[in-house]
DNA sequence: TACATAATGTTATAATATAACAATAATTAA
DNA sequence: TTAATTATTGTTATATTATAACATTATGTA
């Protein structure tokens, strides 16, 4: 169950349709009384942790989970047109199982990864 | 060839033997005669662009290449320790064939990835 | 009820990164 | 070898991203 803060500062998120940043999110909540960037932190850390969120680390911005709904999420990928800045969220079983299984040399055990590919989305190669 | 700013912060990255920020690099170089964070911003860009550096975006730190030196490098792996932050490049075959070739569903070809994995290093699971 | 935990509100500030402009050095082409 | 081009440097100011510290209120639980 979300909090007042969380859901307002989850459903920019998730109707926005492409990465925001947390100022942008902080600028759309104002007039909701959310005025400080802390509180918009706080939200996301939390929204993050329950994997209703993503963060796009090479971006500093953050989407709406697209692919298990209310579920930690310890496992990421997404794609990254490096034009257009189009970001969507990769749901593929084969790759997920492969990451998931992943060791290092070490035998070190992984809890969680992030992926992120770049390239050029289809719209932006025909141009 | 690297410039006499990107050799210095260079040498300060590769001897570091672990992630180094931005302005921890920037302190670093100070007697130096490297003043001023754009200096060092600057030449963190080339280094990462040329491959002799990476970025570990979520923890906005710069490590050394332990692959392929000078060489461009488009597919980096790590694995983070949650607990200490021990990052070590993971340097395997098998995964950078899987992920250099992967296409997602849109059919869409990428030129680049980063992926970062998180757990907890031997040491730091012993505890 | 009492206790613990989570969430909120607020001010200030830390940490990370880039814009804009001017000058100098290195490379390349004519 | 001069002119043109490109890369690098220097500098000041500022934008962007994120957290510290402290006080308060709400929610869940024994």
């Amino acid at each position: 169950m979300l909090s007042k803060n969380q859901q307002i500062i989850f459903d920019i998120i998730e109707k926005a349709k492409e990465p925001i940043k947390a100022y942008s999110i902080l600028f759309n909540v104002q007039k909701k009384g959310i005025k400080a960037p802390l509180q918009v932190y706080r939200a996301l850390d939390k929204l993050v942790e329950i994997g209703k969120i993503h963060k796009i680390e090479s971006r500093n911005s953050f989407v709406a989970c697209k692919n298990s709904n209310c579920q930690i999420s310890k496992a990421t990928a997404f794609s990254i047109c490096e034009s257009c800045e189009e970001v969507s969220e990769i749901s593929d079983n084969k790759l997920s199982k492969y990451l998931k299984s992943f060791q290092n040399k070490a035998g070190m055990k992984f809890k969680k990864y992030n992926l992120e590919f770049f390239g050029l989305c289809k719209k932006c190669s025909i141009k």
